[in-house]
DNA sequence: AAAAAAAGCAACCAAGAGGTTGCATCTGCC
DNA sequence: GGCAGATGCAACCTCTTGGTTGCTTTTTTT
């Protein structure tokens, strides 16, 4: 019954930024603010944000690095878009997981009616 | 064209300690455990990980905290179940995010054509 | 050319997270 | 009763995180 599992620690390490990424209450206003309000810059945004410029930077960047959103310049300013393929990944995770439980009853409920 | 966010802030609330809660390894790792492996006891989740039992204890609290796993007293040892309601909400908020991105992209395109 | 707007950089700070050790408590069993 | 296993509780420590302020650099605009 010991069988490989079915998320590979490599799988797992890439989860992990990805969702704490997404746990923290700003950046996830930032990432509803760019994907319904489209592509902004950090000004902009800091604006709809009760904390500093340079605080939203770090977020975009955290962000960024998780791969959920990413930036160009344009002149003297930096575009910052939502980026969906990350979203999912992360779903995959999320699924995995279930499906993992999923079996895992189904072991259990083959082992009790044997 | 401007109209109430499809994600509400109380909403939001909610996701911050769920994905969170998902966004460190070692707890990642817990939930594989208790999904794939059955409930198990601290004691003996903690022979799978490198650090102390106590640390165990309080990633399972934070777990807990976040709807992910429960537990229930049996005798002298405390047993810990994967809770898979949780993962269902962490799927809808991303497929909310998802649906409001796609939404997003509708509204650029209709505006482009027009 | 000078002023203003946008962003970048760096130092610093407080609070929280993740971890540890040590000891107390509860429960099952001989 | 008394021991051993499992958990609970609390103090403590260190590093990270989220935030700040102040100053510089780059690019527009007038």
């Amino acid at each position: 019954m010991s069988r490989a599992n079915a998320i590979s620690p490599a799988r797992l390490k890439d989860a992990v930024p990805l969702f704490a990424a997404l746990g923290d209450a700003t950046r996830l206003g930032l990432l509803v603010s760019l994907c319904s309000g489209g592509p902004l810059t950090v000004t902009r945004l800091s604006g709809q944000f009760e904390v500093s410029r340079q605080a939203i930077t770090k977020h975009l960047e955290v962000l960024s690095e998780a791969g959920l959103v990413k930036s160009s310049r344009q002149g003297r300013e930096r575009i910052w878009t939502f980026e969906p393929k990350r979203l999912e990944d992360a779903h995959q995770y999320l699924e995995r997981l279930s499906k993992e439980w999923d079996v895992s009853l189904g072991r259990l409920k083959a082992f009790v009616e044997t």
